[in-house]
Order: C-alpha cells, then sequence, then structure tokens
DNA sequence: TCAATAAGAAACTAAAAGTATCTTAAAATC
DNA sequence: GATTTTAAGATACTTTTAGTTTCTTATTGA
C-alpha cells in the first residue's frame, strides 16, 4: 500500500467501482468485504465502519451508479414521435438503453434477497422505478390524447407496466432484446391493446 | 441420534425437505451444509460425499419438488375450452397454480447465480421449462385453428411465450395475480395479439 | 503548528467450511 | 444365520472466512 491514502469521496467511488466489478464477473454470493478491500486497496475495517454488510454496499454501489450513469430519467425524455407508435418505440428504447447500462448483474442482485422482504430499501427502488415508468407511459399517453389517437389516458397500471415488466424479465433471463423484439412488443402487444383498450 | 439410520431415498428425501425449509425460512444465502445436517438430521459429511456445494444441493431439492408436486406437465393439461380465450384462461390458471407451488424462494434460487452463467444446469431447466411452454400453447392455437378461430397455428416463439414472462416476473416481484390481472392479460394483451397476428 | 478525523495495517477472535478418521447400522451375499 | 460390503453418522481436526480490536499515521481543518 503507497503511503498516500484517499479519503471522503474518492475513497468511496473506488470502493464502489470495486464493488461493483466483484459483482459483475463474480456475482453477489462472492462478494465479501475481504474481496473489495483487496480490489479497492483499502481495508476490511474502512469497510465496516460504513456498511453493515456486503449487501448493502451492493445496493450503495448500484445507486451511485444509477446516480452517474441514468442518462437522465426515462420520464423526462423529450419526446419527438408524430404517432403513440412513435413515441412508444423511443421512450422504450431509451429504457433498453439505460437496461443495458447496469446489465443483468444488478438486477439479480436487486432479486436476490427480495424473498426474504428484509430489505425496505429495495422495495423502496422497486416503487421509485415503476412510478418513473407510469409516468413515462402517462405522458405518451397525453400526448396521443392530445393527438385524437386515443380517447383519454386513463388505464390500469399494470397495462401501463407491462412492457417495462416483460422487458426486465428478458434481461434477467439474458435475453437479447434485439428490434425484431421490440417491434413485436410495440406493434402486436401494445398499440392493439393500448387502443383496443379506448374502445371499450 | 438414534440408533437407527436411514439409507437411499428416505435419507435423501429428508435432505431435501430440509433443504426447502431453509430455503424458504432463510434464503439461499443462509444455506449452509452445516444447517441442513442438523435439520435433516444426518452429518456433514453425508452431505459432502453426495453434493460438492450447497448451490447443487438447492437445485437439486427443486427439482425433487418439481418432479413430486407438478400436477403433471403444464402441457398436458386437458383442455376443455370452447374458445381460445377460454383456453388461454385454464392453460394460464394452471400456470399460476403451479407456480405458486414453488413459490418466490426458489425463483431467486433459481436466478441467484444465473448472471455468472456457471450453471449450465439452471441454463438446461430455463430451457425445458420454455420447451413446455411454447407447447402448451402450440396446442391451444392447434385447438383454435381446428375451431376456425385463426387462420394457422404458426406463431414466433416469443409471442407464445410472453404470458408466461410476464407471469414469471409478476411473482419474481411478489406481485399478486388476481383474476383482473390474468383477465387483463389475455383480454387486453393476448387476445388481440394472436388474432391480429392471423390478419396479416 | 497543532488537533481532529479517519484511513490503513496487522493481530486477534469467532464462526463457518471443509476434511480425515473411526465406528457401526443396514443391506447384500454366501 | 454368519459374514462381508456399503455407507451413514460421530467426532475431531484443519483451513478459510467473517468480524473485531488496537494501534499508527496520513490528511484535513482550525
Amino acid at each position: 500500500m503507497t503511503k498516500t491514502r484517499r479519503r471522503g469521496a474518492e475513497l468511496e467511488a473506488a470502493i464502489y467501482q470495486a464493488t461493483r466489478d466483484i459483482l459483475k464477473s463474480d456475482g453477489l454470493s462472492q462478494l465479501t468485504f475481504s474481496t473489495v478491500a483487496d480490489v479497492a486497496g483499502t481495508s476490511k475495517p474502512v469497510l465496516y465502519r460504513r456498511w453493515d454488510s456486503p449487501f448493502s454496499l451492493a445496493l450503495a454501489a448500484i445507486q451511485d451508479q444509477i446516480k452517474r450513469e441514468n442518462h437522465g430519467r426515462l420520464d423526462e425524455v423529450v419526446l419527438t414521435g408524430t404517432s403513440l407508435r412513435e413515441d412508444l418505440f423511443q421512450t422504450l428504447q431509451r429504457f433498453i438503453i439505460s437496461m443495458d447500462t447496469f446489465g443483468q448483474t444488478f438486477v439479480s442482485t436487486w432479486l436476490g434477497d427480495l424473498d426474504t422482504n428484509k430489505s425496505n430499501q429495495i422495495q423502496d427502488m422497486i416503487t421509485d422505478a415503476k412510478k418513473i415508468d407510469i409516468h413515462a407511459i402517462d405522458r405518451i399517453l397525453q400526448r396521443a390524447t392530445d393527438r385524437g389517437e386515443i380517447k383519454t389516458p386513463e388505464m390500469s397500471a399494470d397495462m401501463k407496466l407491462m412492457p417495462f415488466d416483460w422487458l426486465r424479465y428478458q434481461m434477467f433471463m439474458n435475453e437479447p432484446i434485439n428490434n425484431e423484439k421490440l417491434t413485436m412488443l410495440v406493434d402486436d402487444f401494445l398499440m392493439p391493446a393500448y387502443l383496443r383498450h379506448q374502445t371499450l
């Protein structure tokens, strides 16, 4: 170890990066304070002083990356489509890009201990993500309403969330999402469902 | 420990049950040979002799339960519907029941280390499950074709798999699947998509 | 410059994972 | 039934890992 010590934000960034590297290469089950300390070039007590478990550290590292690389919120994208279909395409393509940023590792970290419901923090993260997703679709539906494509933007949350749920599942399972697949999602499922919903 | 020793299948069943109990109550991260041995009333060397890791044991215990409680394969259910819609309902309701059998714990075990792709066994399990799902929809589509509801049972695998993907995602996220939700899936997404596909 | 803070090293403890040895119950064979 | 084989189980032991403590000292702020 060099005589130069890092402190504060610089140290924290190195720790978070080391954490994410280990998550990506070895998975959550191999994430220990010992390995993080080695990779980050710090010492175990430093980690124990700041986080109460490797899992807490993993979540914090993920949230750090969300903040850093989020390309802005999904529901704040400037929509440029001239139709419901185009808006859907734009938004979902953007969603796919933001998912790629994190990769599958982080989501399995996310789900890793969801079964035991021991983490309110995870629940909060999921709830927040759903709100953003719903809001992104709300904007699209409002534009489609304004254009006269549909009668009203009113729709159940489940219907709004379906594309994101399905796309996240593809990512969980390491299923590549190409343009053909996205086209199927939009043209075969979303457009008929969203347009049909308005005729009832 | 009593003087009576279990051997073979009886011992294995006790070990698998102990494993599943621990997975359910404590999650995969707390599954150790030590705790399994305690709960199953056996000794650690017995476990080390048969499985090379707690993870391998977890998978085997899950597969054991699949065999025991599968209520038969999804694609072998006797379909009694008189329409595409009814067949879809019957099959998906049955799918939901079979998912309930395992609960969310087992799925997070399933996904736990998927990111590292270190387990061909998991990949095989997923591939098998997809084949069964596709075949279940194939039967439904064939019946609908025979009834004249649609022109042909030809359809992409992604379209056939969509309901199962979405339902599995709901389960991953501990989202309850009530009848209203299933109705939305069938009536708003599946029926329009499957029927529309035939008009092209 | 001095004081406060926290990073880092290293030793230590506790717990858990894994291994080795031996006994003996249960099953198979003669 | 007696004997042999197999594998379950007990127990001790070794290794590894997780977590804690103590101390030094680099860095920052006053």
